[in-house]
RNA sequence: GCCUCUGUAGCUCAGUUGGUAGAGCAGGGGACUGAAAAUCCCCGUGUCAUUGGUUCGAUUCCGAUCGGAGGCA
């Protein structure tokens, strides 16, 4: 049930109107936004991350936008850290805080809290490990996890690079295993109260329909302006280098293929991970979705996000 | 008009020395706890262009027809 602390939570696949509805909620609820959303973090990208401007704001304060520089190593821990403080500060000042974003890892970490201890931030160990792996291969490393945590290295792919590199770097930074670091949260209760609202259309054809007709726009705003300009300046790096409409361009910009054919890859990218999102936010029983058919008015997505907040006790 | 190549999954293409076929991408499903817009796993029946012939059997060989590409006039 809800109280005045708890948390509205507003996710759903990228395009799927996420952003409009938080707003709209927030102006009705007293309430601040707070992003979740893993690039709008950064500061030098904006079109390709669909970063509300001061228009689609409309005066409502919004957290986590922002808040640090592509050149930085920006994770989920800081994250989580950063997120709670500005909730705390929203819930200080009798604001209504409405997370809102399509990263599912950045909702949880901030809902549950998974008590991340300090990170290595110079990445040093990680890429000792990276290039261990090259050197004596996946059957190897995943034999030496199995050795610390049989039971993460049962649950990895033998193909999971990443995540059996991260389960040995968090044993060689903490001491402990990844295994018994998330039993230790999964068993505890929730940060927050929250309500969780899922925005997507009823037909994933009409989700594509609109990432397409997105994309169109990112470029007629100069997207292609906005990497160019972030490629000279040797700002491609670290996280900014794997941003969909960031990533593609630059094979265009690299002249390794045609800007159409660069424009058609960000589509199809966006298309998956949109399908990574529903899967995600899918099989979590917390989201009350609201699903809404071909041209639907933001009106009746408010109507039944109050509707579904007020049964729960928040006006 | 003649010659050559070509027609196989939504797309790009393998392949079957004749026993009805398989990759990549797309698409679908799933996972996800310190990089997450990342990363990883699972899912491939389709008149093998049409139509005759040879054959026990043709998508495979031969002929014709209809597409497509190139070359010569």
């Amino acid at each position: 049930m809800g109280s005045d602390n708890t948390v509205i939570v507003v996710c759903g696949p990228t395009a799927s109107g996420k952003t409009a509805l938080a707003v709209e909620l927030a102006l009705g609820l007293d309430g601040e936004v707070i992003s979740a959303d893993s690039m709008q973090i950064y500061r030098e990208l904006n079109i390709g991350t669909a970063k509300p401007d001061r228009a689609e704001r409309r005066g409502v304060p919004h957290h986590m936008i922002d808040v640090a520089s592509v050149t930085e190593n920006y994770s989920v821990s800081r994250y989580e850290t950063e997120a709670a403080a500005a909730v705390e500060d929203v819930l200080s000042r009798g604001k209504r805080p409405i997370v809102c974003g399509g990263t599912g890892l950045y909702i949880n970490a901030l809902i549950k809290g998974s008590g991340f201890s300090e990170a290595d931030e110079s990445g040093a160990v990680r890429a000792r490990l990276e290039d261990e792996w090259s050197q004596v291969g996946a059957e190897k490393m995943l034999a030496r996890l199995r050795e610390i945590d049989p039971e993460s290295a049962a649950r990895l792919h033998i193909n999971d690079k990443k995540r059996i590199i991260r389960a040995l770097e968090v044993f060689e930074i903490t001491g402990r295993t990844i295994t018994s670091h998330n039993l230790e949260t999964q068993s505890k209760p929730p940060r927050y109260d929250s309500l969780f609202i899922g925005v997507a259309p009823e037909d994933r054809q009409v989700l594509y329909d609109r990432i397409d007709r997105r994309v169109d726009a990112m470029m007629e705003r100069g997207l292609l302006c906005e990497v160019k300009s972030l490629y000279d300046r040797g700002l491609m790096v670290n996280t900014a280098a794997q941003a969909i409409g960031y990533k593609e361009l630059l094979g265009y910009i690299h002249g390794e293929c045609s800007l159409d054919e660069s424009i058609e890859l960000i589509k199809r990218k966006s298309r998956n991970y949109a399908k990574r999102q529903l899967t995600w936010f899918g099989r979590d029983r917390r989201v009350n979705w609201i699903k809404y058919k071909k041209d639907e008015n933001i009106g009746n997505l408010v109507e039944a996000s109050t509707k579904y907040l007020s049964l729960n006790g928040v006006l």
